[in-house]
RNA sequence: CGGGGUGUAGCGCAGUUGGUAGCGCACUUGACUGGGGGUCAAGAGGUCGCAUGUUCAAGUCAUGUCACUCCGACCA
C-alpha cells in the first residue's frame, strides 16, 4: 500500500501533522497560528461537544454566552491572572478602518478607544463582573454556568489543535456559598473530564493536582487529567480549578447569608478545548491513519461496493439497503460509498486513514454466497462473514473496539510508566519518555530545577496516590508522596 | 525574541556558467478497467512572494522587504 504519511518511527511530530492534514481533520489558514477546522474534523469535535453538553447538563449546569471583548482594565483587578495572560493577548486598540490619500485601507487613527479591549484569553474577568449583579443572596447560589467559546492566546509556537492562537473550547464557571460546596464541584467536573476521556476517547487519564509551577493563574488548586501520548510525552487534556474567593473579592461579589452577613463568594472554573482532538488522534492512530473511537466516530460503519456494471451496483444496493436501515435504527452512523468516480482500492485507503471503525466490502462474490466481508480498522483484520445477521455482528464489533483501543492505549501507559529513585536513571528515563513516579520535597525551585536539568514538569500529584515515606529524587529531602513527572506537549 | 530554512501550476518539488517555464501527484476528456491507492491517450493550468537595482537579457546575480515554516526560548 502507498503510504501517504511519515511513519511515526521516522518522525512523530511530522507524523501528527501529516495525519491532520491528510485525514482532513484541520489545516493551517491564512493567519499564523489559527486554523482552518475541516468538516470531518469539526464533526468529531461536534461529537465530543454533544457528549460533554449532555453531562454538564447532567450535573446542573446551563448554558450562556459572554462577550469575546473584555476591557482591559479588568485584568488588573487580580494580579496572578493579569500576571499568567499577559504575554500572550491579542489587544483591540481602534475601530475602525479608512483609505487614505494612496487608497490603501488603513487604521484610521482617529477611531482609537478610550480603553482597550483584550480578546478573552479565559473569561474569569468578564463573567465575574457580571456574577456581581447577579449573585445578591445565599438564594442565588450555586451559580452553575457553562459556555461553548473560542479564546484567543497569542502563542509562540502553534501545532494544529495542540496549540493554536485560536482554538474552540467550553468553559464553566461556578459560584457557591461555601469552600467545600466550591471544591466539590471542582472535583466533580474532573470526574466527568475523566470519564469522558476514558469512557468515550477511550484514553486513560491520570487524574491529580497541579503543582503550584504548573497552577492556573488566580486558582489556589488546579485538577487535572493527564494522558500519555504514543511518542512518551504527556499531555494535559482538561482542568478544573478552585478559585477560592480571588475572583469574588476581585470583582466584589458578596452574598448576603442565611444571617444576614455579607461573604465572598467561592468560585470554580473548568475547560476542555479542540486541544482533544489531538489527544484523540495522538493516542490510537497508526501509520496508516486515524483510529477513532466508534463512540466519537462521525462515520462508525462504512459500505464499499464492489462491481464492475450499475447492474452489479444496484444488486448490491439492495442488497445492503435494509442493513442501512437497521443500523441507523441503531443509531450507528452508516456511509454507503457508492461513488463510481473512485475504485475500491482507494475508498478502503481512504476511509482507513479516516479512522472508520468498522468496513464492509460486499460484491458479486458475496452476493452469490451471501457473505460481506469485515474489516475492523483498529486491528486492520478482515473477516468474510454471512450476511444474515451481521447487523448485531457490527454493534457488538463497534463496542469490542471501543474496548479494544482503550485496553491498548491503558497497556502502553502502563508499559512506559516507571517508578525511579535515582538521578541518573530518572535523567535516562524523562529522556526515553513515558510518566515516572518519583518522590519530590514539595518546593518550586527543586521542580524549576529539575525542569532545567531534565525538561521534565511534574504534571500530575495523583488524587488517589498512596502515602509514601522517601526522599526527594533530586534534593533527597524527605517527602510523603509520588508525583507524576514528564516531559509534556 | 534568538538561530536555521523555504517562497516557481491546486499540492509536493526540480530548474546547471543568466538565454522561450519543467517533473510527479491532483485536475479535464475519452477508452479500457474495477475484491487494497489502476492503465493508455489527449488536454488545461504560471505576471517564478513583493519592490528596487545590475544586464541586450533575471526564476537564476545584488540590495531591501513581506510571509510562512522548523529548532530553541516561551507557553497553567
Amino acid at each position: 500500500m502507498a503510504k501517504v504519511l511519515t511513519s511515526r518511527e521516522e518522525n512523530y511530530s511530522q507524523w501528527y501533522n501529516d495525519l491532520v492534514i491528510k485525514a482532513d481533520l484541520a489545516e493551517n489558514s491564512a493567519v499564523r497560528g489559527s486554523m482552518v477546522i475541516k468538516p470531518y474534523g469539526y464533526a468529531i469535535w461536534e461529537k465530543m461537544q454533544a457528549v460533554l453538553d449532555q453531562k454538564f447538563k447532567d450535573t446542573g449546569h446551563q448554558n450562556a454566552y459572554f462577550p469575546l471583548f473584555i476591557p482591559k482594565s479588568f485584568f488588573s483587578k487580580e494580579a496572578s491572572h493579569v500576571a499568567g495572560f499577559a504575554k500572550e493577548c491579542a489587544v483591540v486598540t481602534h475601530y475602525r478602518l479608512k483609505t487614505d490619500e494612496n487608497g490603501n485601507i488603513v487604521v484610521d487613527e482617529d477611531a482609537k478607544l478610550e480603553e482597550e479591549l483584550i480578546v478573552r484569553p479565559t473569561s474569569e474577568t468578564i463573567i465575574w463582573d457580571t456574577y456581581r449583579k447577579w449573585i445578591q443572596s445565599y438564594r442565588d447560589l450555586p451559580l452553575l454556568i457553562n459556555q461553548w467559546a473560542n479564546v484567543v492566546r497569542w502563542e509562540m509556537r502553534t501545532r494544529l489543535f495542540l496549540r493554536t492562537a485560536e482554538f474552540l473550547w467550553q468553559e464553566g464557571h461556578t459560584a457557591h456559598a461555601t469552600k467545600d460546596e466550591a471544591i466539590t464541584e471542582a472535583e466533580t467536573m474532573l470526574n466527568v473530564y475523566s470519564d469522558f476521556a476514558e469512557n468515550y476517547m477511550a484514553m486513560p487519564v491520570l487524574k491529580g493536582t497541579k503543582s503550584p509551577n504548573e497552577r492556573f493563574a488566580g486558582a489556589i488548586e488546579t485538577y487535572c487529567i493527564e494522558a500519555l501520548m504514543q511518542d512518551g510525552k504527556a499531555l494535559q487534556a482538561g482542568t478544573s480549578h478552585f478559585l477560592g474567593q480571588n475572583f469574588a473579592k476581585a470583582f466584589d461579589v458578596k452574598y448576603v447569608t442565611k444571617e444576614n452577613k455579607q461573604e465572598y463568594v467561592w468560585a470554580t472554573s473548568w475547560g476542555v478545548s479542540t486541544r482533544l482532538m489531538g489527544a484523540l488522534v495522538m493516542a490510537h492512530s497508526d501509520d496508516n491513519g486515524l483510529v477513532l473511537p466508534p463512540k466519537l466516530a462521525p462515520i462508525q460503519v462504512v459500505i464499499v461496493p464492489i462491481y464492475r456494471k450499475p447492474e452489479e451496483l444496484a444488486a448490491i444496493s439492495e442488497k445492503v439497503e435494509g442493513l442501512i436501515k437497521d443500523l441507523k435504527a441503531n443509531d450507528i452512523s452508516v456511509k454507503f460509498d457508492d461513488r463510481d468516480t473512485h475504485k475500491p482500492g482507494f475508498k478502503f485507503a481512504e476511509w482507513e486513514l479516516k479512522g472508520v471503525p468498522v468496513r464492509l466490502a460486499i460484491g458479486p462474490r458475496d452476493l452469490a454466497n451471501g457473505t460481506v466481508e469485515v474489516a475492523r480498522r483498529d486491528t486492520l483484520e478482515k473477516e468474510i462473514l454471512q450476511f444474515e445477521g451481521i447487523s448485531t455482528k457490527i454493534k457488538n464489533l463497534l463496542e469490542q473496539i471501543q474496548i479494544n483501543i482503550y485496553q491498548k492505549a491503558y497497556d502502553f501507559r502502563e508499559q512506559n510508566t516507571f517508578v525511579v529513585d535515582d538521578w541518573n536513571d530518572f535523567k535516562a528515563k524523562v529522556e526515553a519518555g513515558g510518566f515516572i513516579l518519583a518522590h519530590w520535597d514539595g518546593t518550586e525551585e527543586t521542580e524549576q530545577k529539575i525542569k532545567d536539568e531534565t525538561k521534565a514538569t511534574i504534571r500530575s500529584i495523583p488524587i488517589d496516590g498512596k502515602m509514601e515515606e522517601g526522599k526527594c529524587i533530586f534534593s533527597g529531602n524527605p517527602s510523603n508522596q509520588r508525583v507524576v513527572f514528564a516531559k509534556a506537549y
